[in-house]
RNA sequence: GGGGACGUGGUGGAAUGGUAGACACAGCAGACUUAAAAUCUGCAGGCGAAAGCCGUCCGGGUUCGAGUCCCGGCGUCCCUACCA
């Protein structure tokens, strides 16, 4: 018997699929329901990790089981190329960032090859081409002229050394990350995608999205941050400062608590406190004190309340004779709402905050419920929750809700204001100042101004004769690219050197691998047969950002006319990570001296698990079980766990220990498992007798039965498990049976159980394949089976055979297990009966006792109540 | 501060309100071997000689029956954050 060998035979079936082009999607159409598995493509950032082998084998999974189920599967791969560590490679290493990008995706999907992954590479297209961005510009000027794009001055972290836009996350504490300069805070004119109209319909969306994680819906319900309120305006109670003569707006969730206000509130960058800054050196002061302070969580969080009274009033706008301060105030956002609020201390704990600071009135208006309105006081927490209202004329006795209606309701009659619904999201800043990404297709002309791009001169194609030895985008000093003629009157213009987010390219690849090589951007009818996603698959850092954009791009491509469906993804799934363990020398606790997993060797001490350096005999702590990374040097690189135990035992091994959406973790022990599984998989396929001997009419026995009815049963589990992203329970029910096979054994056997043992075997081999494809090959040669495993159909559960016909039943007594009855499936409940409380062990429990009550629930328990 | 998830052996985890700990890792014992590795077989929640008792973070509750449902704590992790 020869020992399965992967090294053999896996290169040898990828190269059979391969050959025979069976995972190149056929055309639209032909009489399949289509299937269409994504996962979120990578960044080729150089060498795969056991998080993309975990991923791309999740989705593989998926794709190979939908094919088998009859499905045309739609199961692409790209790259999302563009991206700020192409240039980071280009200013490290004097590489040019195409040249690095394009040599690691060569040498990525080398490694995702190896996988054995059901991909459609004919499909591949990475976002740095120019096939595929100019695309992406040609429908950025379609929203352009539907006025979805927008320009206007938004502030940026500037990093006065490197001369480039930062991130907020490139700011760390308040410098530069590359620099290490101190940061400022410019305002450039910058191109804006207005997804706050679509803030509504995004969040309405949600609800339709039944296949998504309840949890990534939150979130994004959180991020568009819907609330509704009431917007008006006080009027001043003195003349009105320049350009606000409308009076002052603000936004207020809190309408009923209007008779509690004792302030109102502007931000420091509120055009009224630049105006009073610009007169008076005093508040100019005040405003800069408030913009110091990072914008750091614990800054945020340890950040008194800081404010200046303006010595300017307004009018309350239910009491003409009711005058209210108005301050400037440090957590007053100006980006939220009007970037006004008033100030309600005794219902607001910010506010409370900021008038037991400043001396300010606190006036109850809301009484809890059985509180006493004489009594009742704000000491140092806000009252937040429900009751009626109080001191508040009109509002009397109502309830919160009611008297938030009310107090709108008079708003709007005045003509000061109305209901208002506002959101947390922002419009989308898309400008990048960076070269390695998708130019913004847009010239500036003195006489015409803005010009789009005609149509027929795209793409703008990045320049690749740039320099990375200087500070700043190559695309602002090179020599000729950004001089052009305007199209419109052949005067003198200038391209915009900003490129997109790299965050749009991501938004509408999954449209473009329904046709990658179409002349649209969307080829609509490819893409009406394969849009939405039917499964998605990525991590849930993705959750919000990535996501809300590629449903906000699917609906503005909906709108004009390039897609019909609104939601891109139909299903969603996020992954866990790859954790493992850590560690490091002995004695070096404070600061661990970590220690990779490649040299540990494990032994067991006292019972104990233990690890030394193996070469050495170095005694090693092993610490906590973390996340893979560089800097804890806890990772294992798959190409190595490919080389010593092949593909198929680590695409088991990273689907089987752990649910799919929890943290997975590597351990060598675990992966050499998955590996005997592998190798004991393949003895049981070589132990069966060819097909010849054992002949059709073997007729069955009752070990035979037994057989059957496992090999039944594994087939609705595993597909089941499949369907409900459970791998690791239907492959714990595929090391199981193999367990069960192992009684069945072909030696000796009688003709009924090598013919079950047949049935079974092929069952197998086609429930294993989504998870270690190579050997299900292998096996079906070794079967004597016609054509490849991979085009062979999933196997159909007989569910007379499925379900076991005979049940071990246990019987309790008052909850306890005390014995247990032998019936038959669906049994009648006074024979069950008779039979549990005939049992031994039960009749033990009742001496002495009398039988209240017997609960019989068929065909799985019985429990006696007795006392 | 707000929101969410989770808490089960030494470890990862399994369990439509119905036999808690499947399956695997680590461990232990045995077989094979001159020996080791590999492989195979077996043991294995705790206490107990056994019968049995106790066990799913803690405290209550609902139920014939709770890891699972409800209420109140504690703990861990994730997201978000001066969002009016």
């Amino acid at each position: 018997m020869a020992r399965y060998d992967p090294k053999e035979t896996e290169p040898k079936w990828r190269a059979a699929w391969d050959g025979a082009g069976v995972f190149t999607t056929p055309a639209e159409g032909g009489g399949k329901p289509k299937y269409y598995v994504l996962e979120m493509f990578p960044y080729p950032s150089g060498r795969i990790h056991m998080g993309h082998v975990r991923n791309y084998t999740m989705g593989d999974v998926v794709a190979r089981y939908k094919r088998a189920k009859g499905f045309n599967v739609l199961h692409p791969m790209g790259w999302d190329a563009f991206g700020m560590p192409a240039e980071n490679a280009a200013m490290e290493r004097g590489v040019h960032p195409k040249g690095w990008t394009f040599a690691n995706i060569d040498g990525m999907r080398d490694q995702l090859k190896q996988l054995g992954l059901s991909i459609d590479w004919s499909r591949e297209f990475a976002t740095c081409e120019p096939q595929y961005y100019g695309k992406q510009q040609a429908w950025f000027l379609k929203l352009m002229e539907t006025g979805l794009v927008y320009r206007k001055e938004a502030q940026v972290n500037w990093d006065p050394v490197d001369m480039t836009v930062l991130a907020n996350e490139q700011v760390i504490d308040g410098k530069g990350w590359r620099s290490g300069a101190v940061v400022e805070k410019r305002k450039l004119t910058q191109w804006f995608l207005r997804i706050t109209d679509y803030a509504d319909d995004l969040i309405e969306g949600l609800k339709t999205l039944d296949r998504w994680p309840d949890k990534v819906r939150l979130m994004q319900e959180n991020w568009i941050g819907r609330s509704k309120g009431l917007r008006f305006s006080f009027n001043w109670a003195g003349p009105a400062p320049e350009g606000l003569e409308d009076g002052l707006a603000v936004y207020t969730t809190r309408p009923d608590t209007l008779f509690g206000a004792s302030f109102v509130g502007i931000a420091p960058d509120h055009p009224l406190a630049e105006q009073l800054a610009a007169a008076d050196p005093r508040v100019a002061a005040f405003v800069a004190e408030c913009r110091k302070g990072g914008t750091s969580e614990a800054d945020i969080e340890g950040a008194p309340k800081l404010g200046m009274d303006t010595g300017i009033s307004v009018v309350h706008p239910f009491d003409p004779d009711w005058k209210l301060p108005v301050w400037i105030a440090n957590f007053i956002l100006s980006e939220y709402g009007t970037g006004a609020i008033f100030g309600c201390p005794a219902h607001d704990q910010r506010d409370l905050d900021f008038a037991r600071k400043y001396n300010l009135p606190v006036t109850p208006v809301v009484l809890p419920n059985g509180a006493d309105p004489a009594e009742f006081q704000v000491e140092n927490e806000a009252y937040v929750g429900p009751g009626k209202i109080f001191n508040s004329k009109f509002m009397d006795g109502l309830e919160v809700e009611p008297a938030k209606a009310a107090a709108i309701e008079r708003i709007e009659a005045q003509g000061q204001g109305e209901g208002a619904t506002v959101y947390r999201l922002r419009d989308w800043g898309v400008s990048r100042q960076r070269y390695w990404g998708c130019p913004i297709p847009v010239l500036y002309c003195d006489a015409c101004g803005v010009v789009p791009v005609p149509a027929d001169q795209l793409p703008v194609v990045l320049p690749d004769d740039v320099t990375f030895d200087v500070p700043g985008n190559p695309l602002l000093r090179h020599p000729t690219w950004r001089h052009v003629s305007c199209p419109t009157c052949g005067g003198p213009a200038e391209r915009e050197t900003d490129t997109l987010d790299t965050f749009m390219d991501s938004s509408w690849y999954f449209a473009r691998f329904a046709d990658p090589h179409a002349t649209e951007p969307v080829n609509k009818a490819a893409a009406d047969y394969w849009l939405p996603v039917d499964q998605y698959i990525g991590g849930v850092e993705h959750a919000i950002l990535h996501l809300l954009y590629a449903r906000f791009v699917t609906r503005a491509l909906k709108d004009v006319g390039l897609l019909s469906v609104a939601e891109p993804f139909a299903g969603l799934f996020t992954q866990g990570m790859v954790n493992h363990e850590t560690y490091f020398q002995a004695g070096t606790d404070a600061r661990p001296v970590w220690v990779e997993p490649a040299v540990v060797e494990f032994y067991a001490e006292a019972g104990q698990r233990r690890a030394r350096v193996a070469a050495t005999g170095e005694p090693l702590v092993i610490g906590d079980v973390e996340k893979m990374s560089k800097s804890k040097k806890n990772t294992v690189a798959p190409e190595d766990i490919i080389a010593a135990y092949g593909v198929d035992a680590a695409r088991l091994f990273v689907v089987s220990d752990s649910p799919p959406e929890r943290d997975f973790h590597w351990s060598t022990g675990g992966v050499e498992g998955a590996g005997r599984f592998v190798s004991r998989a393949w003895n049981e396929f070589d132990a069966q007798p060819s097909a010849g001997s054992a002949g059709m009419a073997a007729g069955s026995d009752p070990k035979s039965d037994e057989l059957r009815r496992a090999t039944h049963k594994l087939i609705k589990a595993v597909g089941e498990s499949i369907e409900g992203f459970k791998f690791n329970s239907g492959i714990a029910k595929l090391y199981e049976f193999l367990n069960i096979l192992k009684g069945f054994p072909a030696e000796g056997a009688s003709a009924a159980v090598i013919a079950a043992r047949a049935e079974a075997l092929s069952a197998f081999a086609r429930l294993i394949a989504p998870f270690t494809p190579h050997l299900a090959e292998e096996a079906w040669v070794r079967l004597g089976e016609t054509g490849m495993a991979v085009d062979a159909p999933w196997p159909e559960y007989d569910p007379g055979l499925a379900a076991d016909s005979e049940l071990v039943l246990p019987v309790q007594v008052n909850g306890k297990r005390r014995g247990e009855v032998h019936v038959a499936k669906g049994a009648a409940e006074a024979d069950v009966r008779q039979l549990a409380l005939a049992d031994a062990g039960v009749q033990v429990h009742l001496a002495g006792v009398t039988v209240r009550k017997v609960i019989i629930v068929q065909d799985r328990i019985i429990n006696i109540v007795a006392n």
